[in-house]
DNA sequence: CATTCGTGAAGACGAAT
DNA sequence: ATTCGATTTCACGAATG
């Protein structure tokens, strides 16, 4: 009870502090370098042009769609209600049917409204009760929230996540598994799906599943809801690694250069996504005549100065052979 | 000293059986 | 369920700047 009271204003309290530093944190320059920022819409990151630091993960509008230029047009243009969304687990709608048969006003109920009332009842209990699976739809939904917020991903890859979720649960695929590792699964797949892919790695490290369940999940998950997942694009990851190496405009076109060449010569199948795309950033990197070590790419991408070894080395003989023919 | 490069053993994974 | 082939990782040492 208490509980409720104090969720809410603490809540209120973080609505009210975000509004204030809205305002105040509109012109920032990177706490690092004094660089300026660019806002990435689309990956929903904040990036220091000039060092990579991602300053604002988490960037998510809350506030109204509209602008107000009058109190009158704010009435006017104010919606009611919340909106209504996928990422809730009711759809922010829910209604519930009292127990007592009574009226508005405390009345009793004839036998005949009795009946009825114990009629909608049971339809109310059938859709509602589902009890187990809204509950559960609800923690998992946080669970998708928070670590969506964690990751930098933008609302649509949520409500996809959701949408994912919720399949798995209507299929009755959770039984033996554990919500977190669905969930998380769900995220994988839909950033994948959105073209905004965050390796398994940068998953596992938001998740509170361990990775090997992760991926079991993921597999399962994929198999039986017949996800069309298309493999990882190696050039979607080069953007954002590439910015936290501190990466030219040009080392970044070079890699995506050179994965172009290397897809056009299926060079790149079996191979992780991952390693390719870094590969492709050390070997960019070089072509540029940038100073970035192996050791700082593997750092960012989770991937062994090994492979990247390897990679590069394929990537960048991959190229040569296209000049030859070309 | 840091960085790069190559190697062999070992683990993980998907596919085929 | 097991086996097989390819890939990646780890640990190491050598060469290079």
């Amino acid at each position: 009870m208490s509980d409720t009271r104090v969720r809410t204003s603490s809540s209120e309290q973080r609505e009210t502090e975000n509004a204030l530093s809205r305002t105040a944190e509109e012109e920032e320059v990177c706490p690092e370098c004094e660089g300026r920022l660019h806002t990435d819409h689309e990956r929903g990151e904040t990036v220091c042009a000039d060092c990579g630091l991602v300053v604002e993960e988490n960037e998510i509008d809350r506030g109204p769609e509209w602008r107000a230029f009058d109190s009158g047009e704010k009435d006017e243009k104010s919606r009611v209600g919340a909106p209504t969304t996928k990422m809730m687990h009711d759809k922010g709608l829910s209604t519930n049917i009292g127990w007592q048969d009574r009226d508005a006003y405390g009345n009793t109920l004839s036998t005949r409204q009795r009946r009825k009332m114990q009629r909608l009842r049971t339809w109310d209990e059938r859709f509602r009760t589902r009890d187990h699976k809204e509950r559960n739809l609800k923690q998992a939904l946080g669970e998708i929230d928070r670590m969506a917020s964690a990751l930098g991903l933008p609302d649509d890859v949520r409500e996809t996540a959701s949408v994912i979720y919720r399949r798995a649960l209507e299929e009755d695929l959770l039984p033996g598994r554990s919500i977190e590792g669905v969930a998380t699964s769900a995220l994988y797949a839909a950033a994948r799906q959105t073209g905004v892919p965050r390796s398994i790695d940068e998953l596992a490290a938001v998740s509170r599943v361990e990775e090997m369940e992760f991926k079991r999940t993921y597999r399962y998950i994929v198999r039986k809801l017949g996800l069309e997942v298309a493999p990882a694009d190696p050039e979607d990851y080069v953007a954002r690694f590439g910015g936290q190496v501190d990466l030219s405009e040009e080392a970044k076109q070079n890699a995506r250069e050179l994965l172009r060449t290397a897809k056009a010569q299926e060079l790149h199948s079996g191979k992780s996504p991952v390693g390719l795309a870094a590969g492709a950033i050390y070997a960019g990197a070089l072509l540029a005549n940038e100073r970035i070590t192996q050791h700082d790419v593997a750092d960012v991408t989770g991937v062994s100065e090994v492979t990247i070894r390897n990679r590069y080395q394929e990537l960048l003989q991959a190229a040569g052979e296209a000049q030859a023919t070309a």
